[in-house]
DNA sequence: TTTTGAGTTGTTCGA
DNA sequence: GTCGAACAACTCAAA
């Protein structure tokens, strides 16, 4: 029986500039590429969720485009070990590839995958492909990890300095994929149904970029974001290709937003622990109140202050959210209501189509005081503030909120000035003599 | 080892 | 309306 290669696809769903691909590929061996949906991730979520949907229909874009050459995508559903054993049975495999994944989920699952093959005398060989730099490419000069932003920032872009972007032309070899005869499955046959929120396309036009410093903050201003979120997410954008257009404008302030992203990736390879427990110990010591009444009233957009019940709203009816207004929902659910950072993280999770874990822990963490790089605790944005600095000629405001302005708007949920003289005195007792 | 300057994104108060 | 200080004190990173 003639040796294959299997490919195995998972947030890297694109034919081309495919790192592990392109690897896997220049075996010579036939190439078996794979996709699995898997039960115990699929079982949490709704049948409609957008993301599923859009993993669905990306695969179906690869299948178009691999049916030129009468190839197609091995697409299964069900819990990856049971899927490779069965491949193990059903092909001669010599080797697995696959890009590098680093949350812990996924740390978990592709260590118990390599130990599955190796145990089958099956290579299993990974790639860095979803960042430019990983895992402990970017330290301080003692070997130990930056946990400020700022150094982090300076060291990265020091060691990109003169240095060319890697290519992976996976797009040239794909004659070398393997034929055969899986059947692609129906949604409905992995228990999804189409959802009601499409992922919009990006945008990484030059003039966004060059504007992005002046305009991200407007939430009104539906042209001031890429939107490469989800598509980073998914790896139907590859991560190069941003950072290669961000480079080219010589403009800061996205590339910081990819940088953003590395960091806190970084920080989760680190401290993978920080997805249940705060960075900083002491913060695990405020009682939060978790008022649920009031978290209903936040997740519905629905508290009476009319930026976040606009944040909220965006988020349920899109999956999206400016990111401007996330930190002021964040805050506002952290330090106004007292409510655990967990549980905006959790309801993010659920909603966001750009979902990642490190940035959205990371960001919740610095939004609740206690993670790397946090704000002072006194820092406490100000709904109003917000809006007149941001929003001030209420277009965001009038499209989510129309009754904002009526009689008929709900009544403020908390006071202001209250809530705020809470959340200080409430820090600062939990935090006394610690401020670890 | 010690020192020094800095640290994503704010708000409030009083002069 | 504008401006600077206060809001805490600590940790981090690099020299």
């Amino acid at each position: 029986m003639e040796k294959w290669t299997v490919f195995w696809f998972r947030r890297d769903l694109r034919l081309q500039d495919n790192a592990g691909l392109y690897h896997a590929l220049q075996t010579g061996n036939r190439v078996l590429p794979i996709f699995i949906f898997d039960s115990a991730i699929l079982e949490q979520l709704e049948a409609h969720d957008a993301r599923v949907y859009f993993i669905y229909q990306q695969l179906e874009q690869m299948n178009k485009l691999l049916a030129a050459n009468n190839q197609q995508l091995a697409v299964f559903y069900g819990k990856p070990e049971a899927v490779f054993e069965q491949l193990l049975q059903n092909h001669a495999i010599e080797s697995v590839y696959t890009n590098r994944d680093y949350e812990p989920y996924a740390r978990k699952r592709d260590a118990s995958i390599h130990q599955l093959l190796e145990k089958n005398g099956v290579s299993f060989y990974t790639s860095k492909d979803q960042v430019i730099f990983e895992k402990k490419e970017v330290v301080k000069d003692d070997g130990t990890p930056y946990v400020v932003f700022t150094p982090f920032s300076k060291k990265w872009k020091l060691l990109r300095q003169g240095n060319a972007l890697a290519h992976y032309p996976s797009e040239n070899l794909l004659h070398q994929m393997a034929t055969h005869d899986y059947q692609f499955p129906t949604l409905a046959d992995i228990g999804f149904q189409p959802a009601p929120i499409l992922v919009p396309p990006y945008s990484l036009q030059q003039q966004l970029i060059e504007n992005h410093e002046a305009t991200r903050n407007f939430p009104a201003l539906s042209n001031g974001t890429s939107r490469i979120g989800p598509h980073l997410r998914f790896g139907t954008l590859s991560v190069r290709e941003a950072v290669r257009l961000a480079e080219a404008t010589g403009k800061e302030t996205f590339l910081n937003e990819l940088i953003w992203r590395e960091f806190f990736m970084q920080i989760l390879w680190h401290f993978p622990h920080t997805t249940t427990q705060s960075f900083k110990p002491a913060y695990d010591r405020i009682p939060w109140r978790n008022n649920e009444e009031q978290f209903e009233r936040w997740c519905q957009g629905k508290t009476g202050y009319a930026i976040v019940d606009a944040g909220m709203r965006e988020l349920n009816a899109t999956g999206h959210m400016h990111n401007r207004v996330r930190m002021v929902v964040a805050s506002f659910l952290c330090k106004h209501l007292l409510i655990d950072w967990r549980w905006g993280e959790t309801y993010f999770a659920k909603h966001l189509l750009d979902y990642e874990q490190a940035s959205n822990v990371g960001n919740w963490q610095w939004a609740a005081g206690s993670g790397v790089d946090a704000a002072p605790y006194f820092r406490i944005f100000n709904p109003m503030e917000q809006q007149k600095k941001f929003d001030n000629l209420h277009q965001y405001i009038k499209k989510w909120v129309p009754e904002w302005d009526k009689a008929s708007y709900v009544k403020p949920i908390v006071d202001h000035k209250e809530a705020r003289a809470l959340c200080l005195s409430t820090y600062k007792m939990a935090l006394e003599n610690n401020t670890m």
